[in-house]
DNA sequence: TCTATTACTGACCGATCGGTCAGTAATGAG
DNA sequence: CTCATTACTGACCGATCGGTCAGTAATAGA
């Protein structure tokens, strides 16, 4: 196999993952990418491909991380009610810790690229599917109709989506608070 | 007064935004503007300002005009859920109608400008407050307290940019539908 | 050890980026 | 009519953009 990488590449992937969720498409230069993974730019190339490839791969390692926490949170322990909670509670705790100002990539990527980018919109459509679904079935125990679950889990992810877009638009965290509370209580 | 402008400002301004509002702010180039305003590149800096102060002008112009219409709906006729019923359905029909894609310039800069303009943020922040304001106004006719009014006021605004994300995300046109089902169930 | 194969290096590319400015045209005030 | 003032024109700027490639280094298999 000749001379092997000499870097991690899942190390390598987080860390552009990173410039792009905390800087977006566009704003992320090839520099700052090459500055973030160590890397120089031949071998960025060589590896992961142009920047749209780059970006693909990064919305990909995006979701079978950050998304799939909440998938496995949503399919684990607690009530429904504690786990689609946790779910807002997390936008309000990174809102108010306020380090981070990326928000959710995959809320990003859906207003920035899936417009412009066909498989960035397969790749939102078919993990917006997952999310629902992991939804539904934490609505399991609450909502016995199928159909009833399924309409509630879109409303989830909507509002879940929208208080994405209030906490980065700077809108008072009460909002997002509100937000979770009236959700709640469209479950039983 | 010398020299009077040659052009009409506010339909400058309306093409202007159209750029802004259909690519994004990094995604649009000064030739964009320049091709779209029909003006040149100095009379365009000389009226306008540069390509942050445009884009500045851009939403203030969006908010005026397509926000706007949107708090006039919610303050004129018809019951509280026929009003925010028309909000949902306004995404369902655009997207349907397939024709425009830039969704929600307000939700667009949320994610992409809020962050980085401070000015932008403002603009955000108090068009989202007097969003807020005008749906509080709708639904006084259902609910009676006025916190309790301000609360799903803020529930409302969080549904419906959330499906502004998942319109432009690809999601299926039936989880908008779903998300509106829901939220008039809120209102009593 | 030799060689085919793969990876790393960094200089380099044309194109485009946002922005400027000296020169010219048009206007209103006096 | 004169002139100060403002607007329009388009060539021009350095910087940065995304992307390439010839040369070199490192490795695995023979």
């Amino acid at each position: 196999m000749a001379r092997p990488r000499q870097f991690d590449e899942k190390k390598v992937i987080e860390k552009l993952m990173m410039v792009f969720w905390d800087k977006g498409y566009d704003a992320t230069s090839m520099q700052d990418l090459v500055a973030a993974s160590g890397l120089l730019k031949g071998s960025l190339y060589g590896a992961f491909g142009d920047k749209q490839t780059i970006y693909l791969s990064a919305l990909k390692h995006y979701n079978r991380t950050r998304i799939q926490a909440g998938i496995d949170m949503l399919n684990g322990e607690g009530s429904a009610r504690q786990k689609i909670a946790r779910l807002f509670d997390n936008v309000i705790d990174s809102t108010k810790r306020g380090i981070f100002a990326g928000g959710c990539l995959l809320c990003n990527a859906s207003l920035e690229k899936a417009v412009t980018d066909r498989k960035v919109k397969n790749e939102i459509k078919t993990t917006i599917r997952r999310l629902k679904l992991a939804i539904m079935e934490a609505l399991k125990e609450k909502v016995e109709k199928e159909g009833e679950a399924a309409s509630l889990a879109a409303f989830i992810v909507s509002a879940y989506f929208g208080t994405r877009v209030l906490a980065k638009g700077g809108a008072p965290a009460a909002m997002i608070g509100d937000t979770r509370d009236h959700t709640l209580q469209l479950i039983a």
